[in-house]
RNA sequence: GGCCAGUUGGUGAAGUGGCUUAACACACCGCCCUUUCACGGCGGCAUUCAUGGAUUCGAAUUCCAUACUGGUCACCA
């Protein structure tokens, strides 16, 4: 029997030749130089942080380069494969804003004229490619059970010998046809598996786009191509895919680097054209109980998942900064230097891209953060306030839409300044720093806890205020004046008008302006700390205003 | 265990033989400014680049060994 006929047997249902699916998918008419990159999850459901910065850099090339980008889906594992597992990985990219020129938008459909671009609905390609191989003589079928394979596994481990399906160890290597044919008919179960040309002994040499020269040696392990259900398996995907859909640059994570030979020997014997290569280093976190240094991990870590940053309220474009930082080294000095400019503006380099995995730092991640929120209009505070608390906080909500101006007005206090104000890191941060400035949240008796400090007396206090009111509350105040008058205030209750007064001679004054500015303050707000103090009272108004110390002096 | 990669302060890192008595950013700590907070300003925070050896007039930068960390060795991706 010839391996034409074992492979005819193997596939009789394949009724394509490699050269067809040339012409099926041709090569793509892109100008010189374009790069043509995908992001190739599997459909678990949602995106991890550590493919969100390849998927961000897969999408930046083509953008700089007219190239394309991908979304294919890995679903050849039924394991790994969740309901709805596509819709949401394209949920996350939409929430983050990245596009795609070609692939999946759905369990069922797709755009661009590469597709399908689920991989367990382009079984009839693979099958065509393991077919080819048969032919050849370049693959087989394996018979060995999963309990043989685990013996000769453990048999290497005891001799100290290299693991895995190659050399004397492949068993089903140099059945003969005959045999084959038998066992096939009978019923057996079988994978096809790669028949390597490869020697151990021998070097591959390849050039990573982060990394540099790499020499690994030859691949000489039979892997398996096909599994027993028919789907294919990653290395065999990959290779088949990413030649059809004419993809030049294979982005992924440090994981990947050494099946690399096998890759490399793969679209060899197939006859593809090799793409080049980039493995970026992982994200990763020192784990709380042990102290060391580890992958981000879907299942351990909430901050892993794409969504978490989403529901916090971290803008998108936040992260997004964060990870170019960690992605090119010379972002974040770009940024400081050209603040506000878009990120697609950067020109992305892989040389300035580092091999090692960086620690994920949330704190970090915070900080430009709130540089961000600092630098948005109110408007844009406030419409992002907005969608992030409709989804999260209807009370909260139902405020904003209520007073809209109001609200924008609060949001530009102190931001309309060379240097803004920066107190929210994250959109979750603004209930709880404005809430007060609600007269619906205020009324709430559970948040009457008045921070009072320095003066505590509670006659003292009121005597205060009522001063205030009658003598020195001016609605038209501009905020020198009001000052003034603050300061005319404490001179007449006993109070130094400067700080440095009372500092230099404590035994002369009851306190200072500080400390009659911080009784209004606390009075008026509940918080000791608090944004400009005149911009609040001017907010309020005189009726406001009046309401909330009368509060405090009638109690 | 084999193979591969990585190793510069608490963190991200710049740095590719002399310009580095190691940039910048985050965090942290002081001080100043200031009616609170935030902002801002100033200063501190690695004499040392995992360790040892070699090359060199000269090394974080080149080479070799060792150590450590990570990845991988599935009919998972």
């Amino acid at each position: 029997m010839t391996d034409k006929e074992l492979a005819e047997l193997l596939f009789p249902n394949v009724d394509k030749t490699p050269e067809d699916y040339e012409k099926i998918y041709p090569k793509r008419n892109l100008k010189e130089g374009a790069v043509v990159s995908r992001f190739a999850p599997s459909p678990t459901g949602f995106v991890h942080m550590g493919s969100l910065l390849t998927t961000l850099i897969a999408r930046k090339i083509p953008d700089e380069t007219d190239g394309v980008f991908i979304l294919r889906i890995e679903d050849t594992d039924q394991k790994r494969s969740v309901e709805n597992g596509i819709g949401g990985i394209v949920d996350d990219l939409n929430n983050f804003d990245i596009k795609i020129d070609e692939g999946a938008l759905g369990e069922d459909s797709f755009v661009g004229d590469y597709g399908p671009y689920i991989q367990s609905q382009r079984k009839e390609i693979y099958e065509c490619y393991a077919k080819s191989l048969v032919e050849r003589g370049l693959a087989y079928p394996c018979f060995c059970s999963e309990e043989e394979l685990d013996e000769t596994r453990k048999l290497q481990e005891l001799n100290k010998e290299r693991i895995g399906y190659y050399g004397s160890f492949a068993k089903c290597r140099d059945l003969s046809n005959e045999e084959r044919k038998e066992r096939i008919l009978r019923g057996d179960p079988y994978v096809i598996r790669l028949k390597s040309p490869g020697v151990y002994e021998k070097k591959v040499i390849f050039n990573d786009l982060v990394r540099g020269k790499i020499v690994f040696p030859e691949n000489d392990l039979d892997v398996v191509l096909i599994k027993s259900d028919g789907l294919p398996i990653y290395h065999f995907a990959h290779v088949v895919d990413d030649h059809l859909m004419r993809t030049t640059h294979v982005l992924r994570g440090e994981e990947w680097l050494s099946s690399v030979p096998v890759h490399i020997q793969l679209f060899d014997l197939l006859g593809f054209e090799l793409p080049k290569f980039a493995h970026l280093g992982l994200v990763m976190k020192i784990d709380e109980e042990t102290g060391q240094k580890r992958k981000l991990s879907k299942r351990k870590d909430k901050e892993a998942a794409v969504s978490y940053y989403h529901e916090q309220g971290i803008p998108v474009m936040a992260v997004k900064l964060y990870l170019m930082t960690i992605g090119n080294s010379n972002f974040e000095e770009w940024l400081n230097q050209n603040p506000g400019r878009d990120y697609n503006e950067f020109k992305f380099d892989f040389k300035k891209m580092s091999a090692s995995g960086s620690l994920f730092d949330l704190e970090k991640l915070i900080n430009i953060s709130r540089n961000y929120i600092s630098r948005l209009t109110a408007q844009e505070v406030y419409d992002n306030a907005l969608k992030y608390y409709q989804e999260y906080d209807e009370e909260f909500y139902n405020l904003l839409v209520k007073y809209k101006d109001y609200a924008i007005n609060m949001f530009n206090i102190e931001r309309n300044q060379k240097k803004p104000r920066k107190d929210y890191a994250k959109y979750s941060d603004i209930k709880g720093y404005t809430w007060y400035m609600f007269d619906e949240l205020f009324a709430k008796e559970e948040n009457k806890k008045y921070e009072y400090q320095g003066i505590t007396d509670k006659e003292e206090i009121k005597k205060i205020l009522k001063l205030y009111l009658e003598k020195y509350y001016h609605e038209d105040d501009d905020e020198q004046t009001w000052f003034e008058r603050l300061k005319d205030l404490s001179e007449e209750m006993g109070y130094s008008r400067e700080v440095k007064d009372y500092k230099e001679n404590p035994d002369k004054y009851k306190g200072h302006v500080g400390d009659i500015s911080m009784v209004l303050r606390v009075a008026v707000t509940t918080k000791a700390q608090t944004p400009n103090l005149y911009q609040i009272i001017k907010l309020f108004g005189k009726d406001r205003l009046e309401k909330r110390l009368n509060e405090v002096i009638l109690k």
